[in-house]
DNA sequence: TGCTTATATTATAATATACTTATATATTTT
DNA sequence: AAAATATATAAGTATATTATAATATAAGCA
């Protein structure tokens, strides 16, 4: 696998976005459509000054962007690429019961 | 995308093993194949002890095994399914020049 | 056996990250 | 305008991660 050392460099930033239990979280929640700060606390269960602070971070790097809509503020994937990137996570990690008919 | 929390603790730790720059490229370089740890120094420009560390972290994540073989150690993907991560990475990172019969 | 090469481990110092508490800003409602 | 709601920012502390340097182990060779 050929990345260049500058592609490296940035994907391995935007790694550390997703490298923590709240972010990837939250991120997984994202990729099924966008989502206003009030909805992710009570989805991550993160206080909402630690979750305003991953949800900075992540747009910082890129991952997420956000909208003001009225009083809310409501955050989605940057790039629906992250989605693949979920969905190659979850085929090591989220087993699934192999019984007929499933998926 | 509905990922059980105990299946987002496991991979934000996996995703831990790939956020750094010196990991992910010995990550990128193992999906082609095997590779021994000063093979693994010498792509990577890292120091001896440096890179033993990180591959021991790797290790300890699950994300590679190794193998000792006389005097080498022989370091591997865990699971293929990591180069499936690698390649959804490379999709955001790694543009592509969009000239004819690229790819 | 002693030397060399390959790799791992340990200790430590430097740096980065995460969480908490407190405070600030913007929007809406009364 | 004051109060309430939604979100962001700042400061401080605790904890984790990283790199370096030094040392250890293990295999192969003279």
């Amino acid at each position: 696998m050929d990345i260049a050392k500058e592609h490296i460099q940035q994907a391995s930033e935007g790694l550390k976005a997703l490298a923590h239990e709240t972010r990837l979280s939250i991120v997984c929640h994202l990729t099924a459509g966008e989502l206003c700060v009030g909805e992710l606390i009570a989805l991550t269960e993160a206080s909402q000054s630690n979750l305003s602070q991953h949800l900075a971070k992540m747009k910082g790097l890129g991952v997420i962007g956000s909208e003001k809509r009225g009083q809310h503020v409501y955050y989605r994937l940057a790039d629906s690429k992250w989605g693949d990137v979920v969905r190659a996570l979850q085929a090591m990690y989220c087993p699934k019961i192999l019984s007929q008919g499933e998926d």
